[in-house]
DNA sequence: CAGAATCCTCTAAGATACTG
DNA sequence: CAGTATCTTAGAGGATTCTG
């Protein structure tokens, strides 16, 4: 009764990312690379489109976004909105499982940045121990 | 009285990774990263020596092991232990501060690795509709 | 065992230009 | 506006060798 049923064909054998070949570390890396983290966490405001996107994730490239945006929308966590109008506009938003990570990714996100005064102090210390080498 | 009071001399402007020249944005790469992760998700269960690490951390390299624990030693999300015995014997363990990295990363990893049938079924979606391409 | 040093390869990513 | 195509380069990362 409180059995998990997942992919019946292989139960007991869960997705682990610290296996080489489970495919959740291609999905790990695209949620957590240096553009799939910002992206997903600036899409969890609401909506966005492509050039407001790009706006809110500094330095980000064209490119890079759209290939970003293309590898999230593939693994089902950004759903694409286009409207064959002119000039042409596209939204970008978070499907229910992008929601769920961009929320855990946004937890780690607040995290870090509230911990970077001792992240800051912390490689003061470990570069004059080390005599900044 | 409920005043945050971090960084005095710079209330008002907090770290913010969306921000092209945040440092926030250097140290999320570094938790983020393909092999900063991992390590830092493996550590989360207890202190582990380089080669424990190693095998735990499925397909990093030695070098790329030392590079990924020197960041993060540096940043302070892990201490490094070291007895100068022959052989060497070398611990690492997450700090308070790591501690609290590592479990909001395994948060998401989790997440992650629950949602990979949705993940593999989207992806079959996505490419049969563009046609493998 | 726990690395550092070296060499080499491949690809992530930036810059630029063009298109529907 | 919302991208794609092409070119180029910095650096991530692997393999190998050496050392305290």
């Amino acid at each position: 009764m409180t059995t998990t049923q997942r992919r019946p064909e292989e139960q007991g054998l869960p997705f682990n990312v610290f296996a080489k070949a489970c495919p959740s570390r291609g999905t790990l890396e695209h949620v957590t690379g240096r553009w799939g983290a910002l992206t997903l966490g600036a899409l969890y405001e609401g909506s966005l489109r492509f050039n407001e996107l790009r706006r809110r994730v500094d330095g980000v490239s064209e490119k890079m976004l759209s290939q970003t945006l293309h590898a999230l929308e593939r693994d089902g966590l950004v759903h694409r909105e286009a409207q064959l109008t002119n000039p042409p506009r596209v939204d970008y938003e978070l499907t229910p499982l992008g929601r769920g990570v961009a929320q855990r990714l946004l937890s780690l996100i607040r995290f870090v940045e509230d911990s970077m005064d001792a992240v800051l102090e912390a490689r003061e210390r470990y570069d004059d121990t080390r005599g900044a080498r």
